[in-house]
DNA sequence: ACGATACTGTCCGTGTACGGATCATCCGTG
DNA sequence: CACGGATGATCCGTACACGGACAGTATCGT
């Protein structure tokens, strides 16, 4: 007899447990600092929009990396509390073009230094050689 | 004049976003090698429940990390699926205690080989070094 | 001009995630 | 014993996440 046949599984060797905790960590670090106004994807589609007003929801969700369904979700959101506007194209009528208002432009302007924040506390334990390897590392992973 | 003005973001240096799109490869994985029989936080509930039999909910949650009330929804639904069973605890009676049905074991045990897939494959781009650096920087950055 | 095809956004169902309020139970102290 | 505080679990509201089905629109080939 051995003792083989129970299949065993260490967290701490998974790695997306390891992910998992690391998003909680991130998004504890976003509440305190950023707060509740504002989530971090809520963030990047402004920030995204800032740089680049007019895109449709499609070719947002496909920069961003967020499921269609769920940026549909997002922008009824933030339209709602009027930070960004919709307007169906004129050139195609099932196309939104996405903007910010100038309360979405304020917000994201108003939030980027504690966003930037963010990303330094959750870093912080980490030497800036350390910082730049991990997203090096964490990009190739993204890249496959 | 300067262009100081507009704030910019960029998404491939903000950590949250890559951390984001790192656990979103984990969950194709998961879907791919795995199936959508078990999530892969219903696993880790299993796997633990197999290790460990007879927890309470509160102390599950804890070192798996995750919510009280996330994790109340995973066992409802573990629970009615006929993989794990609660009982109310003889000596504390607002306690649970969890375990395995034989069902939960078999599932755990069927599905362990296609999880330890998921982490190979998506740790795939990297060498058995830079895996390592990667867990290592990432379990760092979680306990801070 | 028209039909097959592709594309945009929505809706639905399921699951994870978390804070805050609530309820029942337990426990330590007076 | 009684009471106040701690604890285990639930419930509610909000938000992200994704697949699949769907309706409306555009486009391309014939």
């Amino acid at each position: 007899m051995d003792q083989l046949s129970a299949p065993r599984f260490d967290l701490l060797t998974a790695p997306g447990h390891l992910i998992r905790r690391a998003q909680q960590q991130h998004q504890a670090r976003w509440i305190e600092l950023v707060g509740t106004e504002l989530t971090s994807v809520q963030f990047a589609v402004l920030a995204k929009l800032a740089a680049e007003s007019g895109s449709d929801q499609n070719s947002l969700a496909g920069t961003l990396s967020i499921d269609t369904s769920t940026l549909a979700e997002v922008c009824v959101r933030l339209a709602s509390r009027g930070l960004i506007e919709r307007k169906r194209s004129p050139d195609d009528a099932r196309r939104y073009r996405l903007s910010l208002t100038p309360a979405g432009r304020s917000a994201f302007e108003w939030h980027t230094p504690a966003v930037d924040a963010v990303g330094e506390a959750l870093l912080a334990p980490l030497s800036a050689r350390e910082r730049y390897t991990l997203m090096a590392l964490l990009r190739r992973v993204i890249e496959a």
